[in-house]
RNA sequence: GCCGGAGUGGCGGAAUGGGCAGACGCACGGGACUUAAAAUCCCGAGGGCCGCGAGGCCCGUGCCGGUUCGACUCCGGCCUCCGGCACCA
């Protein structure tokens, strides 16, 4: 009797309409409209998005869809970060070559995203493996190598095992590699780095300037860049040249210090070491070689032992004019700040570890029983244990940033120093000893040293004669062809430079280059940028809260220096969606989806079972998309029974006499119509569509209803049935457009209007007015809205059962609040 | 240790310019339809206590305290969990 929605053919017909109409694609638009720019970008070779689990695309794409019938002009692109290690881990694995590995992912996810009915405009899909995408890597690369923002050198950088590359510092996490999880090492190699250092402050200060970002985005950058304000001293060490500076956020404790340590890493070292005795010296290149042998794991672990050796060497502290020790520790990290400290036992709780173990001086400069160092300990271990070396603080000012100030103005009048801002971001390293990524343009020339490849010769394409094995390093090396080469200033036989950027400098500016990716002229067309940019909604994980999200600021700063764009920040809001998590049948704990963990479920399967309809309204349903949400089988069940409910409610609607076109005015099911209009409106704006789920539900119920009762004319049924659709639509494309048509709906759903409700029907006429006596609710009255409290009132005194709470006691007050409550305060 | 976020039924979660705690859904129980089952639809439900019953009372949003006529919401102090940073000078 009923005709039950049957998912797959209805979702067939509309994307193949859609895709006729090619919905998604607007490309110019007149001035004077507001733009719309989504962005999200998948790794087809990668492991960190996939379609089906990864929420982003489902929201997305309703997220689209409600902008276009909001009627604002909306740019839908696709990119593909194509590059990577997955795609050449699989050609060594397989054989494969990682361009047809990585095609193939594109395929596939490309035909999950359209059977999700996610709406792209594919003229604009660009993919970073594309030699005419990479060329524009290697362009920008040399422009930052003439700016000095791209260089070389030599310096311990980490080595993971496992990938048999070097990573950056934003990759490595618990002393591990993000990706293969292998115990990173550091070793000495010459590689490519970006001066990101360059721009620390304005992307620190940039933060500022993005409210739509969430704090904890913001706060992770902060750390990361890691700002501390404080001052470079000098010191002078006996058989140097040249001071030894040190950088301390507490210059107002200078007095204190009572031993200068240096990284074993520090450039002086090995002078400190060639002007010692035999014995000494062979002492510090033992020490020296200890340390770097250490992983970066064991170096960083908290509570290490504090490990130094005694130069011998003497330094003067600029304050006292006292000779202080010079010491090698492990704890002095080599690329923070100078690469060496001002020992100051008395305020700092490593140093005094560090003095109490070596029995170092151990000098207060201020009162410490409420101070940096426990005092007692301090006292018990300390030559000069609990005299103050000189009394009051700094100049006589308590110690704070008073003091601090007045230290550095000191310092920088008798030249001992000046204050200065420090950074715990490092440079970012880009070179990868892998063949899958964009060749840096460089070549090596034995008479010219390194020299960039000339514009004209761009791309640097990967060679295609290329074997994949084990464990014998960058394949690049082995190409002949790839790398002999000609030095592009002698002429003479030269070396083409083998390393890879790393894929972040793909992601890092593509949103610029969707503008016009098959612009053969320039890298991005500053006009279409003035339009377009900034990108109004960014959708992705919090995974890339620093790497990606700060390296694309970091980019776009430098294409605004070099006068391409006129902006500083690509992002005008960001959104985080939460991950899904599932039960892992294999460890019985719930971990977030990922093939890695074989907790995945096919969206292939159950969109062939469900539709995709059910599978984007469960997907948004599950809960706040910017937490994470645990997928449930029996949750998917609950989604496709109500598309049912709504498809009945259709068939019903459709039977009815043809009669009227004009909506209703009033009436209960208009009221419930406005009222629906505006809180589906008002989530969605927040992206919250489980609650504007939850109210199509309570919509769809209304309608059901009004119809089992009768009562409501035909028209203001079909009116209610189609503002349903409308509502529904950027939740479930496909069956709303399904019915839209079969009402009598013009066009497209997606190209009706967004639906406005009337602020006067969407507010209830009646209202439930509680009534509290003593703060506690003890009935509740049905009120016309606006109703006065002296009317209330009169219904109280007519109700029983509240005034069996008042008889008898005085009304000392009342607190009435217009349609909402009436609190009566008794004694 | 520092920074950020979060603690609400059996479960996912609603409700914070202070004002009916638990919308909506899942799971569960009961019923209708059916020879039966599935599917579908309807009803019920935070916990405790009183009452044959209609119904009523008390407690309840991590813990303790405060402000207020009234606190999931605001303030103070804790606890737990999640995430980030950390020998960072």
């Amino acid at each position: 009797m009923t005709e039950k929605y049957v998912p797959g053919p209805v979702e067939e017909k509309w994307q193949r309409l859609w895709a006729e109409k090619r919905v998604a694609y607007v490309d110019t638009a007149a001035p004077g409209n507001e733009y719309y720019l989504l962005n999200m970008y998948p790794y087809p070779s990668g492991s960190r998005l996939h379609v089906g689990h990864g929420r982003n695309y489902i929201l997305g794409d309703a997220l689209y869809r409600r902008e276009r019938m909001a009627g604002r002009k909306a740019l839908n692109p696709m990119g593909w970060d194509a590059f990577g290690l997955p795609a050449e881990n699989a050609a060594i694995q397989s054989g494969v070559h990682p361009r047809e590995y990585t095609l193939a992912n594109i395929a596939r996810m490309k035909e999950q995203l359209n059977a999700l009915g996610c709406l792209y405009d594919w003229s604009k899909e660009l993919s970073s493996c594309d030699p005419e995408y990479y060329r524009w890597n290697q362009w920008l690369f040399l422009r930052m190598w003439e700016r000095g923002l791209a260089y070389r050198k030599t310096a311990p950088v980490n080595w993971c095992p496992g990938c048999r590359t070097v990573l950056a510092n934003e990759q490595v996490v618990d002393g591990r590699c993000e990706r293969s999880d292998d115990l990173v090492e550091i070793r000495d190699l010459t590689q490519w780095f970006f001066r990101v250092t360059d721009y620390a402050e304005r992307l620190l200060e940039g933060l500022d300037r993005l409210p739509h970002w969430s704090d904890r985005v913001k706060t992770m950058q902060r750390n990361w860049i890691g700002r501390s304000d404080g001052a470079e001293i000098l010191f002078r060490v006996d058989g140097l040249t040249e001071p030894v500076r040190v950088f301390t956020t507490r210059p107002d404790t200078l007095y204190g210090a009572t031993f200068l340590a240096l990284a074993p890493e520090h450039p002086v070292v090995a002078q400190l070491a060639g002007r010692s005795e035999a014995t000494r010296q062979r002492e510090i290149e033992d020490f020296v070689e200890r340390v770097r042998r250490e992983s970066r794991l064991e170096r960083e672990a908290e509570g290490g032992a504090k490990e130094g050796l005694d130069t011998g060497f003497r330094a003067v502290n600029p304050a006292t004019g006292e000779p202080i020790p010079v010491w090698l520790a492990n704890f002095v990290l080599p690329d923070y700040g100078t690469g060496a400290i001002m020992g100051v036992p008395a305020h700092d709780q490593r140093d005094f570890e560090f003095a109490r173990r070596y029995r170092l001086d151990v000098r207060p400069v201020y009162r410490t029983d409420e101070g940096d160092v426990d005092g007692a300990a301090m006292t018990e271990a300390a030559p000069h244990g609990g005299v103050l070396y000189r009394s009051g603080d700094w100049d006589g000012t308590p110690s704070g940033p008073e003091a601090i100030r007045k230290a550095i103005a000191w310092l920088e009048e008798q030249g001992f120093g000046k204050g200065k801002v420090g950074y715990r971001l490092r440079d970012w390293l880009i070179s990868r000893q892998r063949y899958w990524g964009t060749p840096i343009p460089a070549i090596h020339c034995p008479s010219c040293g390194v020299v960039p490849v000339p514009d004209a010769d761009l791309p640097v394409r990967l060679p295609e004669d290329v074997e994949f094995r084990g464990a014998e390093g960058n394949p690049l090396e082995k190409s002949p062809a790839f790398v002999q080469t000609r030095c592009p200033k002698c002429g003479g036989p030269a070396r083409r430079e083998t390393d890879t950027m790393d894929t972040f400098v793909d992601s890092s500016w593509y949103y610029f280059r969707f503008l016009d990716p098959r612009d053969a002229e320039k890298i991005v067309d500053t006009a279409r940028v003035d339009r377009w940019l900034p990108v109004d909604q960014y959708i992705g994980g919090i995974e890339h809260a620093i790497l990606h999200l700060l390296y694309a600021r970091f980019v776009t700063r430098v294409l605004k220096d070099m006068g391409l764009v006129n902006l500083e920040e690509p992002f005008e809001r960001l959104f985080n969606q939460g991950m899904i998590t599932r039960l892992n049948p294999a460890t019985g704990k719930i971990e977030k989806m990922s093939k890695s963990r074989g907790n995945t479920v096919s969206p292939d399967e159950l969109i062939a079972r469900f539709g995709a309809d059910t599978v984007r309204l469960y997907t948004l349903f599950i809960g706040p998309p910017e937490k994470e949400s645990e997928w449930s089988e029996e949750g998917v069940l609950g989604a496709y029974r109500f598309l049912n409910r709504v498809n009945e409610l259709c068939l019903r609607v459709e039977a009815l006499p043809a009669e009227g076109t004009d909506g209703p005015r009033d009436g209960a099911l208009a009221r419930l119509t406005h009222q629906t209009i505006r809180r589906v409106t008002e989530d969605a704006a927040e992206f919250h569509f489980h609650t504007a789920v939850a109210a199509l539900m309570e919509f769809q119920r209304g309608i059901t209803e009004a119809l089992d009762a009768g009562g409501e004319t035909p028209a203001a049924l079909r009116f209610a049935a189609r503002t349903l659709l409308q509502l529904l639509h950027p939740i479930a494309p496909h069956i709303t457009e399904e019915w839209w048509q079969r009402l009598g709906g013009r066009g497209f759903v997606l190209e009706s209007a967004w639906p406005l409700y009337d602020p006067e029907l969407a507010t209830p006429t009646a209202v439930t007015l509680v009534v509290q006596v003593n703060g506690k609710v003890r009935g509740k009255l049905s009120m016309a809205r606006g109703a006065t409290e002296s009317e209330a009132m009169a219904q109280v005194r007519a109700d029983e059962r509240i005034r069996s709470w008042v008889d008898g006691k005085e009304i000392m007050r009342t607190v009435f609040v217009p349609d909402r409550l009436l609190n009566l305060v008794v004694r």
